[in-house]
DNA sequence: TAGTGGTCTAGACCACCGT
DNA sequence: CGGTGGTCTAGACCACTAA
């Protein structure tokens, strides 16, 4: 039996003649070979689903036999594929029931975790998310750089305090794409409970799924120190961060100063 | 055939009667039932060879199929549980050659990454580290808490200046069970070229596998400032890391002050 | 060429979940 | 009970490496 393409694109490995494939993955008949393991190849044409939302955060995929019978491929190679996916966040395993999209609404304090301040004596923390302003801007150079946007696209320009058990604590600057977060206003953010991320999931269809942070020791100004209750020159923990959502596309910039007297920024290194 | 106990208290799924063993894992004939997964206990018990140094960094370890007969479980089994070490950085695998234990000293820029500072404009940057002391005393509560060390008990304290494209970049408090480092001295610091933690495998048979780290903002007092060339009262990074060996044993508490005018400490979350 | 890790398959049994 | 993910096996072919 020759082999022959599925309409994923994917090479079928024959039905039932006991299973070959290298390392190098399917070569597709027309002559463009995909130089990647099969396994591999499914894993991005499952990030390809979730970003297109066929699934969307919550919900239950498709079991591992279903998945591949629609590739024409083993279990097993399903199941490597949605192994990677699980280790990344991207999906959650439950066993007896089946794999779920992750999402940062559901099982608070379970998968990712881009909030990584903690209280110095270990204690869990209350926050309090206080929007102070959601304006429609023009991006400026450097917000577009990171965005991957043009200077002078529609960003959002969202700037928030948040307290923590009742104080306040970090004093964040975030920015958006205009083109994705279209109806976003302060009021919307004020009424929403539960994480920003949260929300953007639910009412944007955009998942932030990684980020890249970088740290830095920074004194606080006069605005800064008065919104943080803060001395002006006192020792702030600057962070920057861009979000990303599936694909690697950059969806978010964000600039937050942290009061660390009480608190630190956890991190575990390997 | 009946399960029979071989001689790492594995059960032995009977050669060649084609598969079997639940997620319970192996219930050994004795009672003692592990509730573990097969590759898990395997896992574990490569773990405990390499934290007994039957195999060195640097050094291959047995092939699978070696494994896998030694264990008496398949081949499958025994990669699932080289995969997990692989992604924790215990091991390095290489196709064609074999799979190594992971080592500070060869392959400079690959696996474990304790370094997180980099440039803010991307550029590489060349350390050189300055050992200012290096002395023996008896641990104080915090060191001792942080080691898992009784108070009093001997460690070592190392200081040192790390410079940064050779200006004043990091500074360094440093300490060490007494017991594991003995004969560590100044001279035999600053005779090494090459990362600390390589000194540290290859002279005193530890390695450094994984480290959870705080990290603060803080003024700098009088003396670090002039230490590091920083006026008094500047923003400093604040590091604590408690770095562990195998089996999760905590060996090094370092408290680490970082300029970050010019550079920043990477993260990537997810 | 022989040995190693890397991929893929097929089939089995298990634990968990809902009905 | 049937369906799901979780584990384990056995055997095949591949790509890479070194002798």
């Amino acid at each position: 039996m020759p082999p022959k393409t599925n309409t994923f694109g994917l090479s079928a490995p024959a039905g039932a003649d006991g299973g070959s494939a290298g390392s190098s993955g399917a070569v597709r008949p027309d002559g463009a070979a995909q130089f990647l393991p099969l396994y591999q190849q499914i894993k991005s044409l499952l990030t390809q689903s979730l970003e297109a939302g066929e699934w969307k955060p919550g919900e239950v995929i498709p079991s591992e036999m279903e998945l591949a019978a629609r590739f024409r491929v083993s279990q097993g190679t399903v199941r490597k594929a949605i192994d990677e996916l699980a280790k990344e966040n991207l999906v959650v395993r439950r066993q007896g029931k089946g794999t779920f999209v992750a999402s940062h609404n559901d099982e608070p304090r379970k998968g990712f975790k881009f909030m990584r301040l903690m209280a110095d004596d270990g204690r869990a923390l209350t926050t309090q998310s206080d929007i102070l302003d959601c304006r429609r801007l023009r991006a400026p150079a450097d917000v577009a750089r990171q965005l991957d946007l043009k200077v002078g696209e529609s960003v959002v320009q969202l700037r928030r305090l948040l307290s923590i058990n009742d104080r306040p604590g970090v004093l964040d600057e975030i920015w958006l794409p205009g083109s994705i977060f279209r109806g976003l206003t302060a009021d919307k953010l004020t009424g929403y409970k539960g994480p920003l991320y949260g929300l953007f999931e639910k009412e944007y269809g955009t998942r932030m799924v990684r980020a890249d942070e970088r740290l830095k020791a920074v004194s606080a100004d006069a605005g800064s120190a008065q919104s943080l209750g803060v001395e002006v020159g006192a020792p702030l923990l600057l962070i920057e961060r861009i979000a990303y959502t599936y694909l690697d596309r950059p969806v978010e910039f964000r600039r937050g100063l942290y009061v660390t007297r009480e608190h630190h920024y956890h991190n575990e290194v390997s």
